[in-house]
DNA sequence: GCAAAAGTGTTATACGTACACCCATGT
DNA sequence: ACATGGGTGTACGTATAACACTTTTGC
């Protein structure tokens, strides 16, 4: 301990984890109530304070894998949020994540365990603190960037149909896309593959089951729906 | 004092300030030697800790006030940086923000009370910390959002002629743009105003000088540059 | 008169958008 | 046979990108 800084104060620091789901054809979040004083039982996003020996992003894996179970997935900083009063109890600075999971892949169980639900964001009740204000944010962050980036396969299993793939345009922009344009326009990216296989659970007739070729992408990562 | 969070450990928590400035055509950022151990003599961005009574942004104003003596500007959140040993000597997690400024406005003296350098990026020594990296993630937002928002006139005093703005959105996108094609969009957008004044500093035949007009932005802020 | 920067239009191409019908299959 | 979702092509309008010369004036 060298204590070069010891005349300043400390705060705390937690992380604030926003958990979008894809289900029934809608972008849901992942809130509970809140499990501690202050605010006990509001409507909250789930978080953790962030300990002395990790990371901001691995106490943000922490308190998701806490959650849900799942290691990898998207996790991305919305940003930190230090008004003096945000924390009714005290100052305590808190840096918001947004992770985009597989609804399929996720444990109901830990959803009981941990009293946990799925709204979809017309839904959504007021939350703790500024936590509203961080799904605001982290919403914006994903229209802007589910254009440009290869996100939106993180809401969808490693197959997925092209209507299930347009389903999750249309849920995040919140507008209607024409099936032929976006079809036409999915033809042209390279990493978005098609498969053999064909879902039949979905239609009578079947849809061809696409997958993200990660491998591809990297290789020419621009690319614009 | 309730004690809510007590069992948890609390941390350092500073600002770190990204000023950009326009200057002979070019992007450049204001640096300047640390004066504080670890470190000391690098070089580095301006920051400052967090203290109990200010919030982040206010933080991040107050550092910018004192280096510059501006006041009102663009002031804008690049993200929180959290590695465990991103600082050699202590646990600090350090929240970086981005000003942009017009440098016509700014006192030198300052510059020279504090030992600072303004700096043209491919210029940009090896910083302090993951100082390079705030400064990275401040130009890809920065080249994200200047053109869908009104940001680039923060770069310009309030009378600007067109080559001037040009030279901005050159300086910032690192290519050159046809002067047609940016006149033709240029006239497009309302809230450009040109005004009645001309500048004949930089030319024999003077150029019209344009003016940012906040209120018809704030009427219609959709644009693309 | 010449250097230096301001200012100005047209054309070809690419892109986005609107739009309607047939197909395969399970029930 | 019919209901359900899967799959396909064209035409039009708009936006974008390429391109060169004239104007003004201080020196």
């Amino acid at each position: 301990m060298t204590n070069y800084y010891s005349e300043h104060s400390k705060v705390w620091v937690s992380v604030d984890c926003i958990i979008f789901g894809f289900e029934a054809d809608k972008l849901k979040l992942l809130i509970g109530r809140r499990q501690m004083d202050p605010g006990r039982g509001e409507w909250s996003l789930y978080g953790g304070f962030v300990g002395n020996d990790e990371s901001l992003s691995e106490a943000a894996s922490r308190v998701v894998f806490q959650l849900t179970g799942l290691k990898k997935l998207y996790l991305r900083q919305v940003g930190a949020y230090g008004a003096i009063d945000r924390d009714p109890g005290e100052r305590v600075i808190s840096v918001a994540y947004c992770a985009l999971i597989n609804v399929k892949d996720y444990d109901d169980k830990l959803r009981e365990k941990y009293n946990l639900e799925w709204v979809s964001l017309p839904d959504l009740p007021q939350l703790y603190s500024d936590h509203n204000r961080m799904v605001n944010d982290a919403i914006g962050q994903l229209r802007r960037r589910i254009n440009t980036e290869p996100i939106s396969f993180n809401l969808l299993p490693d197959l997925f149909t092209l209507t299930q793939l347009q389903h999750v345009y249309e849920a995040v922009l919140e507008n209607e896309i024409d099936k032929r344009n976006f079809r036409k326009r999915i033809k042209q990216i390279d990493f978005i593959e098609k498969t053999e296989l064909i879902d039949k659970l979905t239609s009578k007739r079947g849809a061809a089951l696409y997958r993200f070729n990660r491998r591809a992408y990297d290789e020419d990562p621009s690319f614009k729906l």
